[in-house]
RNA sequence: UGGGUUAUUGUGUAAUGGUAGCACUACAGAUUUUGAUUCUGUCUGUCUAGGUUCGAAUCCUGGUAACCCAACCA
């Protein structure tokens, strides 16, 4: 009868004031700043936001928080509306910041006159110093009781950009001596003679985050306004300013950030890595970016079902990110077509196969029906794995060696008659014999075999650059070992097989398709990749029970 | 040492005074023309010390630990 609901924090919060009836309709925002790339982070607060307005029939804005003009740029807001869009999210209205300046500037002079915000002249150091420590109270500075006319002028002198920069600020007037540093008379405006991306040269002052993020979430009628949790002692002032200036009440909420291991998750880390060229590009397949992801193959549903599974809540976390991996494997199991490539590859050679005859077989390109069927050739030579042929068999190895039967996917059962090695010892070719009676689909023999192999043929295959990727650091959480992160970059996180064969199928795959490379993993066909010259990107292995076994021993 | 926030298995997350559940991980087994998938099973937990109560993860009191706050960043 009692409905598992098992509603997160802020699910619960919104139940409660819809049945309150404290607002008809949830409306949310996203409220990146356009200053970088999105990455796994953000998508957990993305998916919050618009589930959340899904789910209780409301909306979700998209809001550029531009108030910064130096380190913003239109480029960020593309890429950043581009990986909201291949997420699937539709946001209600795209907005800015600075579309409300304006608005924002009259706020300011409703301040000024209530005697709620002053004008001071002091420096960055004069300001820094009186505000005190956080368990020292502030001062007054010398500039917090101007008469509230000379304020305005002055205000209004700075935006004429009769100032230099940095020369006066604008300052809220609260307390000097509150508990909460930013509640000391926090600086609400600035002056920056800087271009903004969107404004152009209109402005010489903007707002400071704190006097543009609450008004604009006011303006808007952003009904809970959900932000990380080092915002919640700006909680305080996002009420105070709304209070003061007696606009509509939008309440913010507080979640605790997305970490995750072997990752870092700073935009200022995470430019770190891309600017000194630990990794290629924002979207290198190793970036916990958004676009670094989808490069690398990961879906958006992948993603989002990711998103749902780690939860929300208040609590400081690290999620291992085989939780990520798991989501992305359950996705592409059921995507995925499974196709045969050989990313180490030693000569097999069928001694009882007529020289240069060649067989069509038909394999089956998935677990069931839906997938189809392809045409496969076979021959006398193929490729195989170098790592399925073992001079001297572990123990429970169903692999080739000398003696051993194993079937060849889709083709027939053979059994090792032989090897060849050259003079370092390294295995050159492997011998078999093939048992014509055991063609896949049309076994007669009665034989069953414990190992089956992936193969090509090697008169068909075509060569390809096969990218494996590895975590990006050593340990388990770089950002909170001693000394700098970059000390724990796993330095083999990237690792490019630059001559693979894969089956001649794949010869005009398109970019950011996808496969399943049988025994091998996830694979997708990398953006660079233009044929002949075919690139793929490791995406995720497959789960791997021997390698595990082979550990144990 | 001021203020704020948080503590549930290895990792996340539920349980809203009434059987500590779910997922990932790990381990074991079954099936398998992918050592994959699928299926079955197993392991480990309420930070701590008291208190209230028939009954406490949940309420109360005291400790402890972690994280955040002193950009003219967001």
């Amino acid at each position: 009868m009692s409905e598992e609901k098992n509603l997160n924090f802020i699910e619960e919060i919104i139940e409660e004031d819809l049945a309150n009836r404290k607002y008809t309709e949830v409306l949310t925002r996203f409220p990146p700043e356009p200053n970088g790339y999105l990455h796994i982070g953000h998508a957990k607060s993305i998916c919050l936001n618009f589930n959340l307005a899904l789910k209780f029939g409301g909306k979700t804005n998209l809001r550029f928080d531009d108030t910064n003009p130096v380190k913003e740029d239109t480029e960020y807001v593309d890429s950043i509306k581009e990986d909201l869009q291949w997420l699937g999210f539709k946001w209600a209205t795209e907005l800015y910041a600075s579309d409300y300046f304006d608005q924002l500037y009259n706020f300011a002079t409703q301040l000024i006159s209530k005697g709620l915000a002053y004008v001071d002249d002091g420096s960055a150091e004069e300001i820094t110093a009186l505000k005190g420590t956080p368990t020292e109270p502030g001062k007054d500075g010398p500039y917090r009781d101007r008469p509230v006319e000379e304020n305005l002028r002055l205000f209004e002198e700075m935006k004429a950009g009769k100032y230099k920069d940095g020369e006066k600020v604008l300052r809220a007037k609260i307390d000097m001596a509150a508990n909460n540093m930013h509640m000391r008379d926090p600086i609400i405006y600035r002056i920056k003679h800087a271009h903004h991306h969107r404004t152009g040269d209109a402005w010489c002052i903007y707002p400071m985050y704190d006097f543009a993020h609450g008004q604009s979430d006011s303006i808007e009628h952003i009904t809970h306004s959900i932000c990380t949790l080092e915002f919640i002692p700006h909680r305080e002032l996002y009420d105070w300013f709304i209070e003061k200036l007696e606009i509509f009440p939008s309440k913010q909420y507080e979640f605790a950030r997305l970490n995750m291991t072997y990752t870092v998750m700073s935009k200022r880390k995470l430019l770190q890595l891309v600017e000194e060229g630990y990794v290629q590009s924002w979207d290198d397949p190793r970036m916990p970016t958004i676009s670094g992801m989808r490069r690398r193959g990961y879906t958006a549903e992948s993603i989002r079902n990711f998103c749902d599974r780690i939860g929300i809540a208040k609590r400081e976390n690290l999620i291992d990110v085989s939780l990520l991996e798991f989501c992305v494997r359950e996705h592409l199991n059921k995507l995925a077509s499974r196709v045969m490539a050989v990313l180490d590859p030693v000569k097999l050679v069928i001694t009882n196969y007529p020289e240069g005859q060649i067989e069509e077989l038909i394999s089956e390109n998935g677990p069931d029906e839906s997938y189809g069927t392809r045409k496969l050739a076979f021959g006398k030579e193929l490729w195989i794995e170098r790592e399925d042929f073992m001079e001297e068999p572990a123990k429970k190895w169903f692999r080739l060696a000398p003696g051993a039967l194993v079937r060849l996917k889709s083709a027939y059962i053979v059994k090792c008659e032989g090897f060849v090695k050259d003079n370092n010892g390294t295995v050159q070719e492997v011998h078999c014999s093939y048992l014509p009676e055991t063609q896949s689909g049309n076994d007669t023999s009665g034989i069953s075999v414990k190992g089956t192999i992936h193969w090509v043929s090697a008169a068909h295959a075509i060569p390809a650059e096969i990218r494996l990727y590895d975590r990006l650091f050593k340990v388990e959480n770089p950002s909170q070992e001693e000394g700098d992160f970059k000390e724990y970059i796993n330095p083999d996180s990237l690792h490019v097989i630059s001559k693979a064969y894969v089956e001649p199928s794949l010869a005009n795959a398109a970019a950011g398709s996808v496969y399943q490379f049988i025994r091998k993993g996830y694979f997708c066909v990398d953006k660079e990749s233009q044929a002949p010259k075919l690139v793929f990107n490791r995406t995720v292995s497959l789960k791997d029970a021997w390698a595990k076994e082979v550990k144990k021993s």
